[in-house]
RNA sequence: GCGGAGGUAGCCGAGCCAGGUCAAAGGCGACAGACUCAAGAUCUGUUUCCGCAGGGAUACGCCGGUUCGAAUCCGGCCCUCCGCACCA
């Protein structure tokens, strides 16, 4: 198979149209979706596993007869394109000349990427350009997918849709307005993404709550800012920085001393500290300070390893139990003691131990204080007690005390919370990145029980694919909150209650799935209308009755009978990072939007790809585009790779041996195929024959049950290898090839085209021409007979037979020239039933005597329900074919005391 | 830490839910033989150890338990992977 010729029935399929399905009430309809892709960048091996697996399983409902929708679209809300986009337009030379390399793969001309690269200044002609090149690289791997119903998240349709439905959640109560913490620029005014921190993608920013304690003074009080309020009581002295600036605000009616950097966090953040002066903390020095709740008075030090940007730029110390305290009191000379307050489990690593252990030098030791700092943090927090140092906190667990401690100082007027970064952070222009509270955030309320008890009801009606993901899921819903659901940037659809917000990205890929249905008519009511007013989507989605058709009756009703016959999705195939975000509101959203019969009712999920054994990435070197894999190794040897190589849900390694071996295999087959000749009359069946014929029915059956359970690995692994092992046993045992294909072939490239479709057409044709396209062909319903069952069970029974002639051989190293098989008769078997069935007593006592016999092969005894002898006599030359002997068959042997023939183990004589 | 999944022969990977028919499917690799001048491809066989008649011993992360019987059930331990949110 070349490209040329797989291209040429890509051709004929989009010509033919059968991938395009329309209403048939005749047939079962199948609607398989996965999750668009983000429209930024061209797809690699990975992203095309899921799509494969998605078609093999499409083309699998096909061949069984169903009508099979498997529609797609593109994303390209939010903030990635944008942020490309500006990159673009800022004249950023590495990012040009990065995918100036990266255009070389679509683009023929210097010309044509230049005049691309300039166009990509506008958001739309990188999603343009980046979906163009999905839809080749797709239509190119054979996918069998509806490209008519085809849409992108930029559009006004569909930013329509999602409006409506945000209007529908609205009504449901379940959009709601609060305050959240956020990363945000202050120069650039800005919340900052992910892609827009500098390092942000290798190196995440999170965001953590501290506790600022406040020491009194007597004429100022100093605002210590702490991650571990617990730890108050294990206070020694407070840290400044020798080289911050410093202000003195107020707060709360008090003057309190925080770093310059500090004011604009806490004003950002609603904290209100008003009046700031400078004040040079240094005078401070060696003040005495009150401990808050202990009362305990502490003098203040400085110490460089302070950081004014982090927190309020000033610390207490807890040497006791922060390495960093620990090391600043040792450089420091200051002459003052830990102080113990939290026990451990014995054996737990301490500050102490973990200075010796990892010779940490002092507070320049940054990695090794931040190692750790980490560990001393995780044992401390998950199994330390408050020790009887801790007054009223005493015997609580670490967790209890933060809790309590921080909510008693809270209260008592002594501290308040503030957010600050996981680590210092810039924008990609170089600003500092802070937290602030955003106070009108909105978002969807996905805690509501009402909400959450539909969504378990919901997921406990559908399947998972492997089964334990339903169980996850279940937790993932009991563990959803509030998700913020719009922000002030990025590309999408504007939030319908506030012109200001845009509806983020993630929250506008609910219940798409739905629009594929019916698009068609949507599209053609959008362009008389210019709009499509939410009632019309409420007509047509939730069937509620509309008065006024706007002029679109008939699109309207077209619309309402295609959501009718499609909705909902029979399986959602996608990979796993989904799961705890997308698949959950995927599944959420149906349940507050959807009565029960729109419900989704699969959910498969594929696993990773890597490619020679690591991680895709682009640092690695070892990113693979789809758009290679049509030139370099046809679609179809892609397709049986990503099909064969791994269960769906496991992880697939896309390396040249594997490759290798599949091809190989592959190539196998296609020349068994192409040598076929229809013989010019069907022989009477042998044993062979037979055989192959019913074991192919099985293989057949095997690959049905595990197509529909989505084991697609296992499915055509049956109907592809065990198919061809079976045709080498049968040719072995001596029947025709010919022969042997003519009963099975049409069938076999049925089954077969899921994976492999373009061979699977062109063998079709050879070999059945005039019989119209394999792909629309539909697999027969013959199962496996009760006498398909004996032959299979007749030849491994044979089989068995010969593999224990060989042990002999082996065992014994002579060669011989004649074998004799003597088969158990009537009394042996009523023998062995008495003694499987524990009625001993029934036999004769010459009877009883072969018991001994019995137990030392009883491993081995099988009764069956095909006859022994007459599966020897048919199965006497395929014996005498493999061993090389002269075999001879007798039955009913009388019983002896030492050796006797039973059930499924007939006595061998070699000589 | 929490939640989830998992550790099976040289490698990948079934089996485990419903314990015996499991020395454990299938593939890859390796080895031997056939074919060939030769290599490749293909075919046949072998691939834990012992065994001159189809047998035995030891094995499915480690330790222990239940059972006549455990890769499969239970408990403990060790290790690996994934998710832990506003990011697509």
């Amino acid at each position: 198979m070349d490209p040329k010729t797989e291209h040429k029935w890509q051709e004929r399929w989009a010509e033919e149209g059968i991938f395009e399905p329309g209403i048939d009430p005749g047939k079962r309809k199948y609607l398989i979706t996965v999750p668009y892709p983000y429209a930024n960048d061209s797809l690699h091996v990975g992203h095309g596993r899921t799509y494969s697996t998605a078609d093999i399983v499409a083309r699998f409902h096909r061949i069984m007869g169903e009508n099979v929708l498997f529609p797609m679209a593109f994303h390209q809300s939010g903030t990635p394109i944008l942020a490309f986009a500006r990159r673009m337009a800022s004249g950023d030379r590495d990012i040009r000349e990065l995918y100036r390399e990266h255009l070389k793969e679509y683009l023929g001309s210097a010309k044509e990427i230049e005049n691309t690269l300039d166009s990509f200044t506008e958001p739309a002609a990188i999603a343009d350009f980046f979906s163009n090149v999905i839809i080749n690289d797709f239509k190119k791997l054979g996918f069998s997918i509806d490209w008519s119903r085809q849409f992108n998240t930029a559009e006004e349709i569909y930013q329509k849709f999602v409006t409506w439905q945000f209007h529908r959640l609205n009504d449901a109560g379940l959009i709601k307005k609060g305050s959240y913490p956020i990363l945000f620029c202050n120069e650039e005014g800005n919340a900052v993404g992910e892609d827009d921190i500098r390092d942000g993608d290798v190196d995440k920013v999170s965001i953590e709550e501290l506790t600022v304690v406040i020491f009194k003074g007597k004429s100022v009080s100093l605002a210590a800012a702490s991650l571990r309020p617990e730890t108050i009581y294990g206070t020694t002295n407070v840290w400044i920085s020798p080289e911050g600036e410093y202000v003195k605000c107020s707060w709360n009616g008090a003057s309190i001393v925080i770093s310059r950097n500090a004011l604009e966090k806490l004003s950002q953040q609603g904290i209100s500290v008003d009046d700031p002066e400078p004040i040079s903390a240094r005078e401070l020095v060696r003040h005495e300070f009150e401990v808050p709740l202990t009362g305990s008075r502490v003098k203040l030090f400085e110490s460089t390893f302070v950081e004014p940007a982090f927190g309020t730029g000033i610390v207490y110390s807890v040497p006791g139990h922060s390495i960093w305290d620990f090391a600043a009191l040792q450089e420091s000379g200051v002459g003052l003691h830990p102080i113990k307050i939290i026990d451990v489990v014995s054996g737990s690593e301490t500050v102490e131990s973990l200075v010796e252990s990892l010779k940490i030098s002092g507070t320049r030791d940054k990695v090794k204080l931040e190692e750790a700092t980490q560990i001393v943090y995780k044992s401390e927090f998950y199994q330390g007690k408050m020790n009887s140092l801790n007054g009223p906190y005493s015997g609580l667990t670490v967790t209890e005390a933060r809790e309590k401690i921080r909510a008693d100082l809270v209260r008592d007027g002594s501290a308040f919370s503030m957010y600050e970064t996981s680590r210092p952070a810039q924008t990609r222009t170089g600003y500092p990145v802070i937290v602030a509270v955003m106070k009108d955030q909105w978002f969807i309320d996905y805690s509501a029980p009402w909400l959450k008890e539909k969504a378990h009801k919901l997921v406990e009606g559908m399947s998972f694919y492997p089964d334990q993901y339903k169980k996850s899921m279940h937790e993932v819903i009991d563990w959803l909150r509030e998700r913020p659901c719009a922000r002030k940037r990025g590309l999408g659809t504007r939030f319908p209650f506030d012109n200001q917000w845009v509806i983020e990205s993630l929250s506008d890929s609910t219940i798409y799935p739905a629009l594929y249905t019916c698009i068609v008519p949507i599209r053609k009511i959008h362009s008389k209308l210019g709009d499509v007013p939410p009632e019309i989507f409420d007509h047509i989605f939730l069937g509620k009755p509309l008065k006024d058709k706007h002029g679109c009756s008939g699109e309207i009703e077209e619309a309402s009978r295609l959501f009718k016959y499609w909705y909902g999705v029979d399986i959602r195939i996608t990979a796993i990072p989904h799961f705890s975000n997308h698949l959950a509101f995927y599944l959420m959203n149906h349940a507050a939007l959807f009565p029960a019969d729109r419900y989704p009712g699969a959910i498969a999920i594929s696993g990773l790809v890597t490619s020679q054994g690591a991680k895709i990435s682009k640092s690695k070197g070892n990113v693979v585009s789809l758009t290679k894999i049509s030139g370099k190794y046809t679609a179809d040897i892609y397709r049986l790779f990503m099909a064969v190589s791994a269960d769906t849900s496991s992880v697939v390694d896309w390396n040249e041996t594997d490759l290798a071996s599949v091809r190989k295999k592959y190539d196998q087959f296609v020349n068994l195929v192409e040598e076929f000749h229809h013989p010019p009359e069907k022989r009477k069946g042998s044993f062979a024959q037979d055989w192959f014929e019913a074991s192919f029915r099985q293989r057949l059956s095997s690959f049905k049950e595990n197509m529909e359970k989505m084991r697609v690995r296992d499915g055509v692994v049956s109907v592809f290898f065990d198919v061809m092992n079976d045709l080498r046993k049968a040719e072995a045992m001596g029947a025709d090839r010919n022969n042997l294909f003519s009963s099975i072939l049409s069938e076999w490239l049925i089954a077969i085209s899921c994976a492999i479709p373009h061979t699977a057409e062109s063998l079709w044709q050879k070999h059945f021409p005039g019989m119209g396209l394999v792909s629309s062909a539909i697999l027969g319903t013959e199962g496996v007979s009760e006498k398909d069952r004996e032959l299979i069970e007749s030849e491994a029974y044979l089989q068995g037979i010969i593999e224990d002639v060989r042990e002999i051989g082996r065992v014994t190293g002579r060669t011989y020239s004649r074998l004799e098989l003597r088969v158990s008769g009537a009394e042996h078997l009523a023998i062995a039933k008495a003694i499987i069935s524990g009625k001993t007593e029934t036999l004769s006592p010459s009877q009883r005597k072969v018991i001994g016999d019995f137990m030392k092969v009883r491993k081995n005894v099988r009764i069956h329900d095909f006859d022994e002898y007459t599966s020897l006599r048919q199965g006497k030359e395929i014996l005498e074919k493999s061993l090389g002997l002269e075999v001879s068959i007798s039955r009913s042997v009388p019983t002896q005391t030492d050796k006797n023939p039973w059930p499924g183990r007939p006595l061998i004589f070699l000589s």
